[in-house]
DNA sequence: CAAATTCTGAAACAAATGTTTTAGATATTT
DNA sequence: AAATATCTAAAACATTTGTTTCAGAATTTG
């Protein structure tokens, strides 16, 4: 009956994604995106929809990204102390090597206040991170490697917590040694 | 020979601030600005400037104001480790009771990426609190009563570092007592 | 009080914004 | 290959954006 969709959606919001990583939602506009995508704006709200709908899927693509290059990295270590220690330390590499900060942060700060759907979004890939690490951080202390504190939730609250100040810290700063003193300080903290 | 200007600058920025505070630099408007502040347009860039300049002063009012505050608080307060946890502790309660979070942090995730004018104000606000707290570390290791570790620098930086994941946690859970929890932990640290 | 100066308000400005329209190109089905 | 359906591109759309203009009101000084 008729023709197919011409563009690759999931590259196209891949690239939509870039941008908003890059401007935020309210720095980003709607040439902007076109522009990198390719495609024109017809194009696109006829197939996704409206800048705050591509914006929606531009979250879920990062978030889910990320959900998987997580479980990926962490899947093949045994040991539930080394694996919290990996996270941590692939945590400092990212945060330091990647110049356009966190999207899922910057999202929480610009939008997240306001917007529920966003908001939503997010809570979901914190509480996928959430759980994660709590698995780990439980089954290290079952084991005995970790004695710090016994309260596994409140421990896995605190770890995830310095991402965000890493973060900050990176953008004013640029200075990757202090980030690395403090994740060895956590580290040398959760290991004793 | 002339008029005096008729509205009051400082209170006109501090107006301003809220409405960039709330929404952010590309969120806000300058109808919503000036209707805010209670002025013209043509009056607003007769005495202030452009949008841009208006921010700069509403970031440097909002640091400006919250340095002057933090100074107050602490200064009556004799012993150094008292101070750094009467820190921690009334960071938690203007992280928990504020419902617009922290327009630095806010400012440093949207705009200071890009913008260097406003990158050094957030810089120079951040080492502000950094001097502050820092000469409170030394002190209480000089006194023996932080033994965790001997390197000030990075027992400053590690501590300052929580705010930042415990603003972005309060967006998305608004749970207080998990913050509460973590700081708790915190004071525990240094306390050791 | 008169003159001089500068501030204010409303309107106007061009440019940029998010979104829609429309005519024609393109692919699929029969 | 013809008919049909739906996609694409360019342009147009109404609003909204940040900023400026200008006539008149207001205040200070002589």
């Amino acid at each position: 009956m008729a023709r197919n969709v011409e563009f690759d959606e999931q590259l196209a919001v891949s690239k939509a994604m870039d941008v908003f990583w890059r401007k935020g939602y309210n720095g980003t506009t709607m040439r902007d995106l076109t522009e990198a995508m390719g495609i024109n704006s017809s194009s696109l709200y006829n197939t996704i929809g409206d800048k705050h709908e591509l914006f929606i899927r531009s979250i879920k693509h990062y978030t889910e990204t990320r959900m998987k290059e997580a479980l990926k990295q962490l899947e093949p270590i045994k040991s539930p102390i080394k694996a919290i220690e990996k996270f941590i330390q692939s945590s400092v590499y990212v945060i330091t090597n990647e110049p356009n900060s966190c999207m899922a942060i910057k999202t929480t700060f610009e939008v997240a206040t306001t917007d529920e759907q966003v908001q939503k979004i997010i809570k979901a890939d914190n509480e996928f991170t959430y759980n994660l690490l709590n698995g780990l951080v439980e089954k290290a202390m079952q084991k005995g490697e970790i004695t710090v504190s016994q309260d596994a939730a409140m421990l896995t609250d605190y770890i995830i917590n310095h991402f965000s100040g890493w973060h900050e810290f990176f953008i004013i700063h640029k200075d990757k040694t202090r980030i690395k003193n403090m994740a060895t300080f956590l580290i040398k903290q959760i290991n004793q």
